[in-house]
DNA sequence: CTGAAAGCGCTAACAG
DNA sequence: CTGTTAGCGCTTTCAG
């Protein structure tokens, strides 16, 4: 029941000329005289005209909206992202939609159904954790429309990406520890058809090796990304014979349910067991002790992915591009033994 | 550079019928023979058609879309509201477009432009921290267009709203302080322009009279809504002769942040200084000691918020309507003396 | 039972 | 310098 909004046709009735003088005249058309184009803006000015954007879209064929679909929308490391995102989107005068998979593969295809339909006109996409099978990323291809992904990655090759440099940070955690005198590090993974389980963990392996530690696969658990299940995971870790003495988990919910579990069967942190997580959180800094943790760049990566996505809807045949950004170890209390 | 889509002209081509009986079949029109209603359907289904929104857009002056400001995204608070919010939208067929007004009136100011001229057709907000000139809310009351505050609002009576319970949550949360043998309760507070400081304070003002308690101004501090304000703020309780043995803070953000200068200045939390927050916050429990707290139901004010605004949409001349949510006081050990 | 035509707001090619 | 017209995709009278 929105109230009519003023339109070109109400403006060239009020001035007595024709909608198309009008419309030349709002863009300096070098047809139009100059009083009359004075005229028009000035009667523009005053009753607060904007051109109709569904106007515009039908003609054009674009609705300049972006379909953002995340994971979970609570968790400060998407959040940042978008943030990022709606950045670059509103410089280039597009609006973003934002829509959460809860981690649900059906959700994400709903989603993408939903948004299509919207005609969105394009997508920058997180994988739900649930996610192995591709097809609707294939059909948003096959469509020509722009895909982007972040973070969570697929169909490298087809499918400009943006992450972090999963592998080389979870190695430097890894042999940050060592170098602290751990000798039992654990890792806490995440689904196995996620890129950033699977890169952190080779991460993981080859900091282990480069430590000249022993693999043991007992020290390597696995969890859904949710707090009751990475609590399951840590218990187990620590019902071990000869339990961890350094955990860092794939994700900052992952490693704030594990300091929880520590805390609860009596272990101290870093006394017993070192800490550390892959996050961006402020939050790091107000758990005691402060959390050692990988920085993301969490806006920079909302903002590489909308660029390239706008790159993409200037040639959709671009070659895709995957851009792995740098993370950064911060050392704190939780993994350094006094 | 969006691949043109399926449109009811090539249904109607491929079909060698008019554009009108393609229409009319794909909603059952009784006009329609039951076999054409079958052709029609089917091959709409084959070749995944779907109405084109701006076109319908146009026809009913609709966009579907409803505008979102809030202070900041990286919030948990205003993530989880958000939630709320597209969880009902969705319902209803509408997506949700989300501006962030990084606590500035300028920017605020700059997105509810930005919103209508995208068409919106009505917003759901919360005012930024910096807003006390309220003139951009009214235009959009005068133009007739469905707007709802949430947590920060203003014209009360004129725009339908959901709030927390502040009052009676801050006035609580100093019993409960008083209670536990707390007698020189603090407050941190936020800008004086937002009702959540003013009936946060009026509630701890309340609970420290009911208290038995004297009132002393150098313990109602005051900070802008961010962790450096905050942390300057904690610091001159600190300093006073007689620091307070209780602080609470009006949110999140206010709370970690005194957390950290406690902290650092050497006080212990409960033994020296109890601590409570507003919040919602998962992390109150990962925090050490873990934080009592005001908790809000973040998701359920978005959906009300969503509800308010759907009631609107179909009479906007309705009674302004203010909900008021129920809190609850969470207790844990950052208030409690062993 | 089905088609033609107008109209939603706007632009651009075509006429004057 | 300005107006007319067609068309973007769709619904909805009005005419068969």
């Amino acid at each position: 029941m929105v109230k009519k909004r003023i339109a070109l046709k109400d403006i060239a009735k009020e001035l007595g000329v024709s909608i198309s003088t009008v419309s030349r005249g709002l863009k300096d058309h070098p047809d139009i005289s100059k009083e009359m184009i004075a005229r028009i803006k000035e009667l523009a000015g005053i009753r607060n005209y904007s051109p109709n954007p569904m106007a515009m879209g039908m003609l054009r064929q674009q609705t300049k909206m972006i379909g953002v679909i995340v994971p979970d929308l609570v968790t400060h490391f998407f959040s940042s992202v978008i943030s990022g995102i709606e950045e670059v989107a509103n410089d280039h005068g597009y609006f973003v939609i934002i829509s959460s998979s809860n981690e649900s593969f059906n959700k994400e295809c709903a989603n993408i159904e939903n948004l299509l339909k919207a005609r969105v006109e394009g997508f920058i996409i997180c994988l739900s954790q649930e996610t192995s099978d591709y097809s609707h990323f294939k059909k948003i291809v096959d469509m020509e429309i722009p895909l982007v992904f972040f973070d969570r990655v697929c169909l490298k090759g087809e499918v400009p990406s943006v992450t972090a440099d999963n592998f080389e940070a979870a190695r430097s955690i890894t042999l940050h520890f060592n170098e602290n005198g751990a000798r039992r590090i654990a890792y806490i993974s995440g689904p196995d058809n996620l890129n950033i389980s699977e890169e952190r963990k080779r991460g993981y392996l080859q900091g282990i090796k480069d430590s000249g530690l022993e693999f043991h696969h007992e020290y390597l658990e696995k969890c859904d990304l949710n707090p009751t299940s990475a609590e399951k995971a840590t218990e187990e870790l620590l019902s071990l014979p000869f339990p961890p003495d350094a955990i860092f988990g794939i994700n900052d919910t992952v490693v704030f349910a594990a300091m929880k579990v520590i805390r609860r069967l009596g272990f101290r942190v870093p006394e017993d067991i070192m800490l550390a997580g892959f996050t961006d959180e402020f939050h790091a800094l107000v758990v005691q002790p402060p959390l050692t943790s990988v920085m993301h760049p969490t806006n920079e990566m909302g903002r590489v992915a909308a660029n390239l996505f706008f790159k993409l809807t200037e040639n959709i045949n671009l070659l895709p591009k995957s851009v792995e950004l740098k993370t950064k170890l911060i050392i704190r209390e939780s993994s350094v033994r006094k």
